[in-house]
RNA sequence: GGCGCCAUCGUCUAGUGGCCUAGGACACAGGGCUUUCAUCCCUGUAAUCAUGGGUUCGAAUCCCAUUGGCGUCACCA
């Protein structure tokens, strides 16, 4: 008999600040898995720090996603059935059960307080009548008391057996064995009523019928809490995949102070999103031909949970400027470079005239990284010293050619005059007219321009 | 430190007991093409499969230990 289950996958970030690649990692293989399986992809946010809560952070991730063609089916944007999708939405919901984990002695109330220094202090020691014995207040009588007081000071909290093994069972690594002992009980819902992310993501998953859980290695750790909190519930644990994390050249987690970890910063480079996409499929996946360069579309087809490894990749910019750089030269058309092109610039005027001249496109085309790159190549940019009277000898030979005889063969028999007479190398006129000692082949590009350009930029 | 995960060229990886004196890609080096720089093509350097023990006729592949790396131990996710 076949899984009839429908497949309901998700990504939940957090709106704590700029859209991370580490999510966008997630949501690759998330979404391929669903698309795959004609299933949802859903972002559910949990923004239930509210200490670390950025405007616009989740604006933000929903840009990114699009950007990337990685359109989430729900989401706070997308309601569907399961909402609300925004966990500072869903308050009641954690109330309701964290009260069922009290009433079933698997979570008590536990008295915290912040003190002098503003640091949050556990009075208890893991003691609950002690708890109380120096609590300032009674304890609540229920959840809906709870947060219903005003600063309020106390929390709930997990009880966690002691010393009894729990058995847990990663897709990628196989059974895992913890002892309880090793459960820290945690903090279930915070002072404020909010929830921890815990029992956040154990009622969401559950409530939202999540049939598969994607994450990150990092929640390795605190895998036996959610069993845990599964059991508690009586409710059937999602198979759970923890992916490896993406590090950097140091084999830290990838971070900000060693690669960059900003979507926004790929996409201001100028890195084409789904060249990203097939770099960051490569890591810890492997296509079953061994092909590396292959579509958001054939990554789908060809995708496999079974396939995914646990190894930890380093996020390597080098591999992946190359294959932006191929994505640019091999997998786009002339006119699709120029529409990513004038995007891309839109702000930048004094470049439109060169992507909308199909002959310097074309020799700008092999020369790119990234489309950052295009600006480089075809302005000014001063990083030789260059012989004045020199280039205006060559502007002055240049402009003895005829309107009609303006092409680059004739263009480069001038040069090559020119460099006898002056015993001088092509480096040499490739600084005087791009500031560089190289660029795009020089009579080709001077004949894209015309004439007039030409000796108007050899008169600056 | 406790607990957990991981371990093939510098990096991403192929490899699931014999096809491996370990294959591909990036990077790097050299060469070809060429009017600079690229693209493109060819060649090369680079892993005693972390180390040490087993199991087996046979191990990168299975087991154990060691070492190392990383993760996690919050009213953050």
């Amino acid at each position: 008999m076949a899984d009839t289950k429908k497949i309901r996958v998700r990504i939940a970030p957090s709106p704590t600040g700029f859209p991370h690649i580490g999510t966008i990692y997630q949501a690759l293989f998330n979404f391929a898995f669903a698309k795959k399986h004609k299933g949802k992809f859903i972002v559910r946010i949990e923004d239930t720090d509210r200490t670390r809560f950025v405007e616009g952070a989740e604006n933000a991730i929903f840009q990114a996603l699009d950007w990337f063609g990685l359109t989430e089916d729900e989401s706070p944007r997308f309601v569907g059935d399961y909402g609300p999708y925004r966990q500072s939405e869903r308050l009641d919901l954690y109330h309701k059960y964290a009260q069922v984990l009290i009433d079933e002695g698997h979570a008590e109330f536990v008295y915290y307080k912040k003190d002098e220094a503003g640091q949050k202090k556990d009075y208890s020691d893991g003691n609950n009548e002690k708890a109380q014995s120096v609590a300032d207040s009674k304890p609540p009588k229920n959840v809906q008391e709870m947060v219903e007081t005003e600063n309020n000071d106390w929390i709930v909290r997990m009880i966690v057996p002691k010393d009894e093994k729990i058995e847990v069972d990663d897709q990628i690594r196989g059974k895992i064995e913890f002892n309880t002992n090793e459960v820290n009980p945690q903090v279930l819902l915070k002072s404020d009523g909010f929830p921890t992310y815990h029992l956040g993501v154990v009622v969401d998953d559950h409530l939202m019928e999540i049939s598969h859980v994607l994450r990150a290695e990092e929640w390795l750790s605190s895998f036996p809490k959610h069993k845990l909190l599964y059991d508690y519930f009586g409710w059937e644990m999602p198979p759970v995949f923890h992916t490896a994390t993406l590090r950097n050249p140091d084999k830290s987690k990838l971070s900000k102070r060693h690669g960059h970890t900003n979507v926004e910063w790929y996409r201001l480079e100028g890195f084409l999103p789904e060249a990203i996409l097939n770099y960051l499929a490569l890591l810890g996946w492997s296509h079953p031909e061994e092909k590396e360069v292959f579509s958001l579309d054939e990554f789908i087809d060809k995708f496999d949970l079974k396939d995914i490894r646990p190894i930890p990749p380093v996020f390597d910019v080098v591999k992946l400027m190359w294959m932006n750089g191929l994505y640019i030269r091999e997998r786009l058309t002339l006119e699709e470079l120029r529409d990513r092109l004038l995007n891309f610039y839109s702000t930048l005027r004094e470049v439109e005239s060169y992507i909308n001249n199909d002959k310097v496109l074309e020799l700008t085309k092999t020369r790119m990284e990234t489309l950052g790159d295009f600006k480089k190549l075809v302005l000014w940019s001063p990083e030789e010293t260059v012989d004045t009277a020199l280039k205006a000898e060559l502007r002055d030979g240049l402009e003895k050619i005829s309107e009609n005889d303006w092409n680059k063969d004739v263009i480069f028999g001038n040069f090559k005059k020119f460099m006898e007479e002056k015993n001088v190398k092509m480096p040499v006129l490739y600084a005087m007219f791009t500031g560089r000692k190289h660029g795009l082949p020089l009579p080709d590009f001077m004949a894209a321009l015309g004439k007039k350009e030409s000796i108007e930029r050899l008169s600056l």
